[in-house]
DNA sequence: CCAATATATCTCAGCGCTAAGGAATCTCCG
DNA sequence: CGGAGATTCCTTAGCGCTGAGATATATTGG
């Protein structure tokens, strides 16, 4: 097992040196999480970025087309689903929209609701994308065996139960 | 144990069912880790705000404090640790520099560079902000029991190796 | 039925970041 | 020594997001 010594580690060490008083071992979870999160970030922007997409596009065009036919959702499915504001969305799919990926339409049934809806192009993009994606993050995970694999994965549930992620 | 079923779990199910063809089930992962990652952005973010601060500026503040004295590190070290561009953090510091929390000075040895230095308040605020951080990140692992957390960690130190993360 | 409240979407100013590039200085090597 | 390239920090336009709030429509309770 060789010895490395990453980012958090010298760290942590720095604060054991200067806050001996403090217990700073939650910095080796979140410290360590926060820095994966952004190094995954830079990863995924690359595959996306081959197919003219960002994060954000990515996100709404396979939130559409994963949700099966008619490949029709509204803003505010779009935005529980994205984690982020009415606004951001309303700008996302502007963006869409002028791209032809996708399609707004009042709703029938409700005045204030539109029917956002994925077009031809926008399917035939991220049915594209995704095969990519998808082997950019096995090639990520590729040095975690499947039982750590497991492992990662059951923690991340907990965690997230903690801060209350509900699907509904 | 209950039968958790979480917003990942829901996305999984779809793919399975729209795209039978495809493994997803790298975005076990890579899906949680996102969405974690954003909630405990969240969840740090009130903290930082009872101490008038922000992620940023937390992180170039702890940065420095750590360092130990004379609490003094250059502008490139910053964004080394950072993970953020040059441009980020001379924003950084005209925020800091403009609350009197950091000095900016021209380095003696190389005219090129300038010391960034925590004054008293700089030093004052961060030694106050960071037990009640700690507080909090204890909070989001507190469902998590030892065994687990090393586990997790070492996982965590797996992925930060495969994506090249070193401390030089 | 109406008024009050809730909901759905959008607009927009402001924020922090990136990407690109400029200016000053340092280092290396012929 | 002197020129070429590297390094350090900064500036700025542009980007996507947030937070606040506007508008329109739906729902609820008296």
């Amino acid at each position: 097992m060789a010895e490395r010594v990453d980012h958090v580690d010298r760290i942590v060490q720095q604060w054991g040196a200067e806050r001996p008083d403090l217990d700073v071992s939650p910095m080796e979870v979140i410290g360590r999480l926060k820095r994966l999160s952004r190094l995954v970030d830079a990863e995924l922007k690359e595959t996306f970025a081959r197919h003219d997409l960002d994060f954000a596009s990515f996100d709404v065009l396979a939130t559409l087309r994963r949700s099966g036919p008619p490949y029709r959702l509204t803003p505010t499915l779009l935005m529980q689903s994205a984690m982020v504001t009415s606004g951001a969305i309303s700008q996302r799919l502007d963006r869409l929209e002028g791209r032809g990926l996708v399609t707004r339409t009042p709703s029938g049934s409700d005045g204030r609701s539109r029917e956002v809806e994925l077009t031809e192009e926008g399917y035939a993009l991220i049915d594209r994308a995704l095969p990519d994606h998808l082997a950019t993050e096995r090639r990520i995970l590729g040095d975690l065996d499947e039982a750590r694999t497991a492992a990662f994965v059951a923690a991340l549930r907990t965690l997230l139960g903690t801060l209350g992620d509900d699907p509904e």
